[in-house]
DNA sequence: TCTGGGGTCCTAGGACCC
DNA sequence: TCTGGGGTCCTAGGACCC
């Protein structure tokens, strides 16, 4: 028996969980973020097939979904009904022979041995549409990054294999933000080289690419265009490293009262979530957003690591009082490290 | 295009120490 | 002060992902 890596990923996830519980949208564009008004400081966090058709996609301000697809339904983000339905759907997949590594809240890894792994990539896709009504497309890979791009190609509610077999005739021509873990930014700086495609990239002097994009990101580039990833999958329960939590203000902040209260009060959020945590936070940093849409963070190693949310709170307004900035600021964030 | 919220990892410069 | 070299920690920012 081989080992494969298949990755599972869910159509439209939230889309489809609203559609579950509101079961006259199906078949209607249906745009989720924010409180559901299109009007607010938001953005999309998953759009439906029928609304995606309209330009929108996930991370777009709403006002612009709205602009693009006014007769669409808004609706409210609403994370525990999704982390409800996604821990039915990673309970399922763990009814399987496979080591599970849970993404997000719609996708994993399996880590699986089998002769078939399309038929098993069936047989998934059938328990998690028996379980909870929802469809998911699967990637087969002969490691993780091979799996994870394939089910791009599955999509939607399909199967694909990507393996060493196919990875040129496949992926050779595209451009090289396709690799999970080159963006736009990277894109431009590789294209000024003159890696446009999978392939150039593939083909690059890892000596150019650690010169001008780092000593481990450059070459680890190419290494991507070439395929490579991990074989293995784990099932270690992860591990924080940081807890935040952070607001974007309707209206800008403009008194130095007002932000200091908010950040007041997002640090004793955040120090639930350490208490929660069990171990106690090392550092503290404060995130500000300045209108237009200037984002600086600064942080503090605290004296001793502690999970006391007066402490927590005084660490966050002494990182606060090193911004001098006095512009209008539209968000504030507070994050503890451990 | 008036642009969320929650994360991870890498890079680079300066401080500090031996 | 005609003032090296290496290691580690701290901090800010960038890029990416879901």
């Amino acid at each position: 028996m081989a080992t494969w890596i298949l990755h599972v990923d869910l159509d439209q996830f939230i889309a489809a969980v609203e559609v579950l519980r509101r079961p006259e949208l199906r078949g209607r564009p249906v745009i989720v973020g924010g409180t559901g008004d299109p009007t607010k400081r938001a953005v999309v966090a998953t759009a439906s097939y029928e609304a995606r058709a309209f330009g929108v996609d996930s991370g777009m301000p709403l006002r612009l979904a709205a602009r693009r697809c006014p007769d669409a339904v808004f609706l409210p983000h609403d994370p525990p009904v999704y982390e409800a339905a996604s821990a039915e759907v990673m309970a399922t997949l763990r009814e399987f022979d496979a080591v599970v590594q849970v993404l997000g809240w719609d996708e994993a890894f399996l880590g699986v041995s089998v002769d078939d792994p399309e038929a098993l990539a069936g047989e998934i896709q059938r328990a998690v549409l028996a379980a909870t009504s929802l469809s998911a497309s699967i990637g087969i890979g002969d490691n993780t990054l091979r799996a994870k791009l394939a089910t791009g190609f599955a999509k939607p509610a399909g199967i694909f294999r990507l393996t060493r077999d196919n990875w040129v005739a496949v992926m050779g021509e595209r451009p090289t933000e396709a690799l999970w873990g080159i963006g736009g930014k990277t894109a431009r700086k590789l294209a000024g080289l003159g890696f446009t495609t999978v392939r150039e990239l593939a083909g690059a002097d890892p000596g150019v690419l650690a010169a001008r994009l780092g000593p481990t990101m450059g070459p680890w580039y190419r290494t991507l265009a070439l395929g490579a990833g991990s074989t293995e999958v784990s099932a270690t329960p992860y591990v924080p490293r940081s807890r935040s939590r952070e607001t974007t203000f309707q209206e800008d902040l403009t008194t130095r009262a007002e932000i200091g209260a908010a950040v007041a009060a997002l640090a004793r959020r955040v120090a639930e979530d350490v208490v929660a945590e069990g171990r106690p936070a090392a550092r503290v940093a404060v995130k500000v957003r300045f209108a237009p849409f200037f984002t600086h963070t600064r942080s503090m190693t605290l004296p001793e690591p502690t999970s006391d949310a007066d402490e927590l709170e005084r660490a966050a307004l002494a990182v606060l009082a090193l911004f001098t900035d006095d512009r209008p600021v539209r968000l504030l964030g507070v994050r503890a490290e451990f």
